[in-house]
DNA sequence: GCCGATCTCTGACTAACATCAGAGAAATGG
DNA sequence: CCATTTCTCTGATGTTAGTCAGAGATCGGC
């Protein structure tokens, strides 16, 4: 990665905190902290859980309890305990939180069309492609991969939608029961391993490895989400995963897949993948790819940002 | 303008924020508030004087003291008068002081590679082009125009520059001696206007108008800095003067033009200019361009941002 | 029904940032 | 030379943010 790549980075970073920083920090406060601000904004319509804001603003505690009284003693909030778990406490905007909100949301839409009113259509039209690519690619880069337990909630939600989605596609639907097993204990350590990918701490997509005997392992249950597919979140999983492989001692990576999954077919071609005879019998496979593993540690460090 | 675009907008707001400001905040402080980070970079190597690192970081002078004398008590900084002016100080980075500015340097970088790192060669590509897109198109619109005394020193080095550029690139060179006059008086109300274009409080462009008998205004005077040439600024320059025009009553607006001025020429005619009959008899100027104000108002809002 | 985990509060602090008024030294312009 | 302006510093004071430890209520699983 050259020097120029570098500047470019952060020649953007100076540019664009200057002009959306000065924003958020000055323009959008109403006599409200920036933090409250950003408080009932996030809160939303709906109300929302305080222990799920907490995650979200990843504020401590205590910030958060007393933020919330001073909206409270303004009665821009009111609050309520959870119906199903009395640990639990709601937020809800009163009439005049929502008022204030929607004066946010006017003074954000307001600043967002500071951007847009000097330029010629044309220029418009270029800084809205561009910043929809940078977004994506942003959003690429803040994926993080790491491994997980099969058991866990989220890993358990990305293997429903993995079954969910191969039962829409396959021909004559999925059955997980007629699969060889991969269940929880074979994809942890030290049988396997199951990674996950996230995005803003939501799961977008899984892989996982399961060890067979004479240093050789197959990746099992590759998937990623509708929302998070084309930021190149296959090709690290699968880097990752080969990673994982090496750790384990294999030196060979196997897998097997059906023709309806063309981009994961499409994936595995290019992450350097060859076709080879059936290894074996499942009921749901069209092909079986293998890879040896070079000695190098290439694609070790895709496990997310290195800084 | 449609709300897809404002959402656009607001959406990259909130993921540049959230990948950028993190950044900033957290990552780059090493063992030093952000402020004083900051500070110690914006003094460079070259050291600055305080009172232009007062308006560069708009910065409180009580703070900035306190933040100076925090700095040199740790020996990052030395403070001395400056010679010419007793009144000013100038601060220097000292051995020590370098040392920390190529630390915070050192991850600067390292966070930015953090954006790259995760991509593909072909993503970092595409993520480094549409930055370099976003970055100039928010320069952009981040520029400025208003009115301004022609005597003051930015619109004199405005001039100066115009007419420099006029004498590298006319065929014999500029004499501005030999042109009809346009002083100071006749570009400043009620006989005309002269605009600044600014960026980040740099002066980048200028055009002026001088009042004709018989509702006809002349545009004269317009220049667009190297730096800032591709942003739009011509555009919005002239649309300006256009509306100061309307605002002093004329219904129609010429100029007149040397050959060589290709871009201007382009531009003139883009902007709704048809070529006339000389209606002088200047000595530069090979092309003369007329365009009839409609009554409408549009173009009165390429001031700046109305946010 | 009990144990450990979860969730929310409160209290007690600290750090960072910001604002305002005014004092003292030095330059500038008549 | 004097009044005014410019520049820096100090003191007092306030607001926003962030941290840590622990109390009290409640839940889930055994």
């Amino acid at each position: 990665m050259d020097d120029a790549a570098i500047r470019q980075v952060r020649r953007f970073n100076r540019t664009v905190t200057e002009r959306v920083g000065a924003l958020s920090g000055r323009y959008l406060g109403r006599q409200r902290p920036l933090g409250e601000a950003r408080l009932l904004w996030e809160i939303g319509p709906e109300g929302a859980e305080i222990r799920e804001l907490r995650a979200r603003l990843l504020l401590d505690s205590g910030q958060l309890s007393r933020m919330l009284r001073s909206l409270e003693a303004e009665a821009v909030v009111r609050l309520e305990t959870a119906r199903a778990d009395a640990r639990v406490r709601r937020v809800r905007l009163t009439r005049k939180g929502t008022a204030e909100r929607a004066e946010l949301d006017r003074r954000s839409n307001r600043l967002a069309r500071g951007f847009l009113d000097p330029l010629s259509e044309r220029q418009r039209e270029r800084l809205l492609g561009a910043m929809a690519e940078v977004e994506g690619l942003l959003n690429a880069s803040l994926v993080e991969i790491g491994p997980c337990d099969p058991a866990s909630r989220d890993a358990r939600a990305c293997l429903a939608q993995y079954f969910a989605e191969l039962d829409a596609r396959f021909e004559n639907g999925f059955d997980p029961a007629k699969t060889t097993t991969a269940d929880a204990a074979e994809l942890k350590p030290p049988a396997g391993v199951m990674l996950l990918a996230r995005l803003r701490g939501r799961a977008v997509g899984c892989g996982a490895l399961k060890r067979h005997p004479g240093r050789v392992a197959e990746i099992k249950r590759m998937w990623v989400a509708h929302g998070a597919r084309g930021l190149g979140v296959g090709r690290r999983l699968i880097q990752a995963l080969e990673a994982e492989a090496r750790a384990l001692g294999a030196t060979r990576v196997r897998l097997d897949t059906n023709r309806v999954l063309t981009e994961a077919i499409e994936l595995y071609r290019r992450s350097g993948y060859r076709e080879i005879a059936p290894y074996n019998d499942q009921p749901y496979a069209h092909f079986w790819f293998e890879k040896r593993l070079s000695a190098s540690r290439s694609g070790s460090r895709a496990r997310g940002p290195s800084a």
